[in-house]
DNA sequence: GTGTCGCATCGACAATCGTCAATGTAGGAT
DNA sequence: ATCCTACATTGACGATTGTCGATGCGACAC
């Protein structure tokens, strides 16, 4: 499935503009940079749908909390009181997303961010 | 509904904190800041999942476009190619979650950006 | 080989979501 | 009062989602 094939590309460059309510309607809130068009409506909102989940996020914040290193996912059913097969579920839609990264290591599965991922939802969301 | 009835609370408090690959587990990667709690991460959910959907990304689109100021929701239906209702339903979701305000002038309900859930969301997800 | 451990995948289920046609409602014009 | 306009609300539909138990698969230990 793999959402987001192309990270930096749009996003980011919609990232620039200030926000002076009332203004003439273009150059303005970088979220629109004009309107935006159903393709990278979709690939947005695929990343964001990755993240919207209380249990997702939870997930996130336990890879990101052990030093933005890696983490193996026995630690995470027994923090979050989850099922194991929720927890690969959970998994491989962030990493599908783009927003985590696999490492298999022996018998070991190790997840990491991919800082650019939030870096590029954060420019999107830039409103001055 | 009303979702996030408190938005720069927590998430901001999580937004600070540098990413060194390999850091010692506390104060790295702000979307952690630890490991978040259920309550949280609910909240959080809750604003992403109102902007999780490719019609609504659009629509806010339109609304942040026309100056940051406010738009009537019949210009809405016509450059979408979406249904009445359904705009009117989404509109309401993203008022619900404090991502627009809605004001009544006469007949026509015009819509503006709240800048400051965007700033919060943008915050959340600073990793560094 | 056999066994175990760590994790992914499958199948099923209830719950939520996005969409629309139909209907309701309130403001303005006549 | 009557009609039209600009929305909101309702009810229904298929599609998607989150969750779990059961099962499958590869890596290691013996």
């Amino acid at each position: 499935m793999t959402l987001a094939p192309d990270l930096d590309s749009t996003v980011t460059a919609r990232a620039a503009g200030r926000c002076s309510p009332g203004a003439p309607a273009t150059e303005c809130c970088s979220l629109s940079g004009g309107p935006m068009g159903p393709d990278d409506a979709r690939r947005v909102a695929g990343l964001l749908k990755a993240l919207a989940d209380p249990t997702r996020l939870r997930l996130l914040s336990h890879v990101a909390a052990q030093g933005c290193d890696t983490v193996c996912v026995c630690s995470l059913t027994d923090d979050l009181g989850i099922s194991q097969p929720t927890v690969s579920h959970h998994m491989k839609k962030l990493v599908d997303a783009g927003l985590l990264t696999r490492e298999q290591r022996g018998k070991w599965a190790h997840y990491s961010v991919v800082p650019e991922a939030f870096a590029d939802l954060r420019a999107f969301l830039d409103l001055g």
